[in-house]
DNA sequence: GTTTTCTTTAACCATGAGGTTTAATATGCC
DNA sequence: GGCATATTAAACCTCATGGTTAAAGAAAAC
């Protein structure tokens, strides 16, 4: 088992458990923005979003690069994949959970559910 | 992209972002465990154990089956696997930033910091 | 130098999270 | 029945979260 630091999972997971942050990460994925870009799609003020920012930051999912009076952010991948080394401890468990619903559904398909 | 139905991912995500919650999830890849067995190692009152356990089990990341008074939890591991698949969208940016760490090491090495 | 744009800060509010202790409810055991 | 065990429920506390609006700062544009 991976020597993980709790707080710093602990702050990942928590950045990632907000729908809002979870859309900024995805458009992060594309490429720099800054926050006014960040935060024009969300519905909510642009203070809430500057401080859904913060979130990400503070778990290093997020790097902020001031220029001038522009705030450009980057997406920063390492944290996500200390998540992803913490979840593949249970890789198995759900690779099993996959399996019986394959099972289930090739059960189906040899003996289908019969209409009343 | 697939298509994610946010509060699910929101409670999971929610759920991991705990270190006595993942703990419990630690100690159940190992087996099923009932309430009191769960709460034991944790340095907390049992109800507070008890409310850590809902809030697994609003995430589906435990099943609970009440065997007289004892309630026996098991992992689910579907949610993790979906968890997983949303990180999955990231991988490259965190394959990139370890390369940029490989490359740093190995720059380290070639050339190494001088002692002052 | 004034105005516009991008962002933060401050003050506030409602709700939820995470914890406690004490009491209630079931079940198992003698 | 009577007592111990396993768990939930209730009441409460404190602090964090997620949101608002309004004001303040700094940089850019004119």
């Amino acid at each position: 088992m991976v020597k993980e630091n709790s707080t710093t999972l602990d702050r990942v997971f928590h950045a990632l458990a907000h729908p809002a942050r979870r859309a900024m990460l995805g458009r992060l994925a594309g490429g720099e923005l800054n926050l006014t870009e960040l935060a024009r799609p969300l519905r909510m003020s642009f203070p809430a979003a500057s401080k859904h920012v913060r979130v990400l930051e503070r778990a290093r999912l997020v790097r902020r690069r001031v220029v001038g009076r522009s705030h450009h952010c980057r997406l920063e991948g390492k944290p996500l994949g200390d998540a992803n080394a913490w979840l593949e401890n249970y890789r198995k468990h759900w690779e099993a959970s996959f399996d019986r619903l394959d099972a289930l559904l090739d059960e189906m398909k040899r003996n289908p559910p019969t209409p009343e």
